[in-house]
DNA sequence: ATCAAAGTTGACCATTCGGTCAATTCAGGT
DNA sequence: ACCTGAATTGACCGAATGGTCAACTTTGAT
């Protein structure tokens, strides 16, 4: 008797039908995850108590157990799923078409992903400064080749005059360490300006001048006009 | 038998010979804040242990409680002494002469802390994403007031035209972002670009280039001289 | 040499932790 | 109505935690 991990059917002939309860085995499970992301995020690893993941989930503590069987299981697939949303705000850095432009969507992607999901981007921050024990391989793999890969249209940009000469991989962690410090420092933005809705207040104002600073910092200039599209 | 906490001489006229040992229990006080500083801020403070900071002190258990109270008040007395080292970098953003100058040593001077205290840096940001609910009040009192104060420097410069026009307290959000990504993340920028030496590559790096493009980001002219001096 | 205070240490305590489990409830298929 | 497997729950366990303590050693003053 495993733990219910995969929700594997037990009739091979009726896939349709998962045997038991409709959805409520995933709809807790979700719901856990949740919970464990708010918890993981403000605590670390070894700071968070499964205890304190039940509580917020608004369950018993042996039901988180039930779904997942430990809680390294669980934060693993927790900052897996985190990690995964990280990636894919990557995007596509677009190759073509205006750098500007470019940048600015890329920056304004980033941004958005602090904005409705600050608790993945602090717990995102917590593994970094941790030593990034878990993720390390993630960083040093996908993450490492995704930087050479758009590394290298940075490097085009700027033999093309419409980039400023910077080392391209300290451009990103120049982009993320702003974009991610309005959610992960939020507690010392909202100390120090005393805003109240720190969501529409904050982040109206850094996708405005923030953005420009960026694009600035980057010498990506204003009216450059797709002067590199088939060069 | 108080804890002794604060060395007070048994006897009122011999105030220079302290009784007993010399500066053993001094030395020893500070080793374990150093070794705590080092725990603290790669856990926090729920997920730090007190025998992890002994041992890394390299003393039994008993005796860090010996010389702090109690866990919490070793962490108080820990990050208290970090946030001065914040505070005092911040330092002067000197009011007159140059503003790219001024600017310029200020963000050296906060890259050097990255670099020579990478440790405090990490609790710092620890103490940050958990909700700051140590320093919170350092952070609404004194820093916000640093923020007002220099932040008027700011708002004289955009109206002269020797800055771009970002809110002030933006505009430090994005330096402190930067500045402290290089410790903060180091994790993650070593995974990215696999240099051997961070200290000295990433630094040299950071300390050229970057500053280069915040002082940009801040549309501070590198020409401009001290046009504002006096007015 | 003797003394007292400071420093050191490992054993110990109460609590809390992650994790297990048996008992029970719930829901759908027949 | 009955059965079956999933879901729920609180009691429970061993290990680890923060903290205490009494015994012991070291140090400098006399």
């Amino acid at each position: 008797m495993e733990a219910p991990q995969a929700n594997i059917p037990s009739r091979l002939d009726r896939i349709e039908t998962p045997t038991s309860n409709q959805g409520v085995g995933e709809r807790q499970r979700e719901r856990i995850l949740r919970a464990a992301t708010l918890v993981f995020s403000r605590k670390g690893y070894d700071g968070a108590r499964v205890e304190a993941i039940a509580q917020k989930a608004g369950i018993p503590k042996g039901n988180v157990l039930y779904y997942f069987k430990s809680k390294k299981a669980l934060y693993r697939i927790v900052i897996k799923q985190v990690l995964s949303l990280w990636l894919e705000a990557l995007g596509n850095v677009s190759e073509e078409g205006n750098p500007e432009e470019a940048i600015r969507q890329y920056v304004n992607r980033k941004l958005a992903l602090s904005r409705n999901h600050p608790e993945a981007s602090r717990l995102f921050a917590m593994e970094v400064i941790s030593g990034a024990p878990i993720i390390s391989d993630h960083l040093s793999g996908e993450l490492r080749r995704w930087v050479e890969e758009k590394g290298r249209i940075f490097k085009k940009w700027q033999e093309a005059g419409l980039m400023a000469k910077i080392d391209p991989p300290h451009a990103f962690f120049m982009i993320w360490a702003v974009t991610q410090t309005y959610a992960d420092f939020e507690a010392q933005i909202q100390a120090v300006t005393g805003v109240k809705n720190y969501d529409q207040e904050i982040y109206s104002d850094a996708s405005g001048e923030v953005v420009d600073a960026l694009v600035r910092a980057l010498g990506l200039k204003r009216d450059q006009r797709c002067s590199v599209q088939s060069a």
